[in-house]
DNA sequence: CATGAATGAGTATTCATTCAT
DNA sequence: GATGAATGAATACTCATTCAT
């Protein structure tokens, strides 16, 4: 594994100088928080596994629990970097001719992360539950913006008639359990079965489409 | 809360002796490991909510480990109770008019029993990709008989013409994942919200029938 | 040293139940902490002269300043027993002929008081200023309580004419001044020394009568 | 407080080169070494608080006990400085009409010599029991010098009749007890009284001398 | 000279587990 | 059976000290 991506995925691209050491120090919790769980990790094997000393952890993570979200934090904010990226565009700010087509491009866009990202986003979802700080953080930078984004996006083919008249937190949440069940499947639960990605997406996205589309009409694509 | 339900839950209704003590340590324990995860978890926290010694947990259950699967077990197999139940009677082992028939019973059913095994299905969820055992015995016992059941109950309607003819797996999983997205929103995430059950399952259903029926064919109830 | 005298210090006689486990962590920790100082203390030093586990410490007392004040508070409540004993009897609660009485009877007992609990009141000394806790119990449960007791007998001679019209504090002053620093010389400067203890008290009861009798007048005693 | 004190009361005037940066790390060192005692104080905080780096300290100062010594040495020697300064002038080396001149010059300047390096006094009052080089050097340069040269003055005094003839050792006790029992009370326990210098050095003196003189005379000054 | 990253031995404290009572 | 005192290995974290830059 090189050591490209985790600046890549912590930093966000900005360069902010990171010691070696601190990289093999992220990449080793990483591994290990991901491996045995945030409380059951030591940080003795962080260290061991960084191949640096414990007491190095501890310049540049004030305790464990901050080397935690500095881990977390930023992939967090990534999570929602498609949702917020061209909001500020002017007044039409649905870049997508049909719900089809956002579907499409937000569960490619998704499932590349999901795969670069996939330790992280594990250890995220094991540790919410448990950290109050990530989970309001989750909650309020992500889930809400994301939801207030789709909404907007829902509302908007509603009108076109595109998608049924179902209050629109059913639609989101039918649209989200369909992609998130997707990934899962995909990247945690049978990651060694034999995907074909695109015909598997097409297939939920129809499944998505018909699910939601105005009883007697079906989606444009799918006749 | 009293203590009838741990008998019920824990026990299958199989009459083995548990002393009051036992049934007490369970109780704390699902208490303390759903709220701060297993491995945070502290033995001696558990036997002073149970009022008990903390030599006394050892002697009922002996190690740490031994006390998560003897909670997390048998909620496991009865996960797939309403699965395998009348799964021998004969040849015609498909007690329902249609999938959506299916879909409503199983909805209700497991909505129900999601709410009575919260807690422990929480600990379930968070330990199963740390604990080899857990994984192991949920792939084989659960899932395999579920997903073979629910195989079965697909193609049948898929002969039916009920059905699309897409992969099963994935009608599974589109069916799955939606049960779930609402299960997981309805006690998980916003639990506190005014939840009208009846509806969002009615709408549910109507999500995934449309989802998966054929081109052109809505479903026999929401024309 | 026998393990009598511990109950005895830090029990003040009543029969609270300690095992021997822990007088042998009381004792080995009044011997650290006397001879290294509480913070160069290592609770692991402790344990081993002890003659148990690191553990065990800590189920007598949760922390290591717990176990410093366990130390401490009952020895320094025992510090002003003489000055509150018989506060209660009646009007006249002076049941000294003459401040010189006063003096011997509190120096001999004060000496025989220091040598008994050298080690614990030199941690006492030592941990003073450092612990706020500490300061707080002493400055307000013992000083406040010997000075105002002493204030009362020395005006109770000051109006004998047996004490010259200075400021009572003056007077304490000079009187704890003189007894510090003969029990100080006599038990922390020069223990070795091969002291007359019936005549050294003399002399410093000398010096301090004559040093506070008003002027032309001398003592009874020493003519 | 500016950086000049700091030279003079370290270097004895001796204008070794200290570059400013040592100066803030004895600064410091006094500060924190005062605040927390030698064992809790961190060198990184003293660091910090001299605004150097770390290892800077380790330039000047082999090891942490190192800068103790060079904080607590050369004020232990300025202890003494009244008692030897002019031991060598010639026969007659003791320049005081009366015992209470020597007292009343003895107070005045240690008081300006405590209220100047207090902080520094503090610490080796702290230390002393714990370091063996600290208490080797006190016994033997400072007490020893003291001790030697304040008997001389007792015995000459002694000689005239102005002191009572009791041993030597008792009268300087007496008198030491009595003045660092003031300065005690003066600049530690009580600093912020409002004190009256003058007439409480007066008192201290009355006391001692009439404590000290022979029977049936009391001191010239106060009849 | 000065830095501060790096170290690793040492710290207080926790905790699952044992076992004599 | 039930207890809870005792254990000791393991834990997160600190800190004086070193050394390459």
């Amino acid at each position: 594994m090189g050591e490209q991506w985790i600046q890549e995925i912590l930093n966000l691209g900005e360069d902010e100088k990171m010691t070696p050491k601190q990289l093999a120090i992220l990449q080793a919790a990483i591994e290990v928080f991901s491996d045995k769980g945030y409380s059951a990790a030591a940080t003795s094997e962080i260290a061991q596994k960084a191949g640096v000393a414990e007491g190095t952890i501890f310049r540049y993570y004030k305790t464990k629990k901050d080397l935690l979200l500095s881990i977390v934090g930023p992939t967090m904010s990534r999570m929602i970097a498609p949702f917020v990226l061209r909001n500020f565009k002017g007044v039409l700010d649905i870049p997508f001719d049909s719900y089809e087509d956002f579907l499409r491009a937000f569960i490619v866009n998704r499932l590349e992360f999901g795969r670069k990202n996939f330790r992280i986003i594990k250890i995220l979802i094991q540790e919410i539950p448990f950290q109050p700080a990530l989970r309001e953080q989750f909650v309020e930078n992500i889930l809400g913006k994301v939801v207030e984004r789709v909404e907007k996006i829902v509302e908007h083919f509603k009108e076109k008639g595109e998608i049924v008249e179902i209050p629109t937190p059913a639609i989101i949440r039918f649209t989200v359990s369909s992609v998130i069940g997707f990934l899962l499947a995909r990247l945690l639960l049978m990651p060694d079965k034999d995907w074909n990605d695109e015909e598997e997406i097409e297939l939920t996205i129809r499944f998505i489409m018909h699910g939601i589309s105005p009883d007697g009409i079906g989606s444009k694509t799918f006749k």
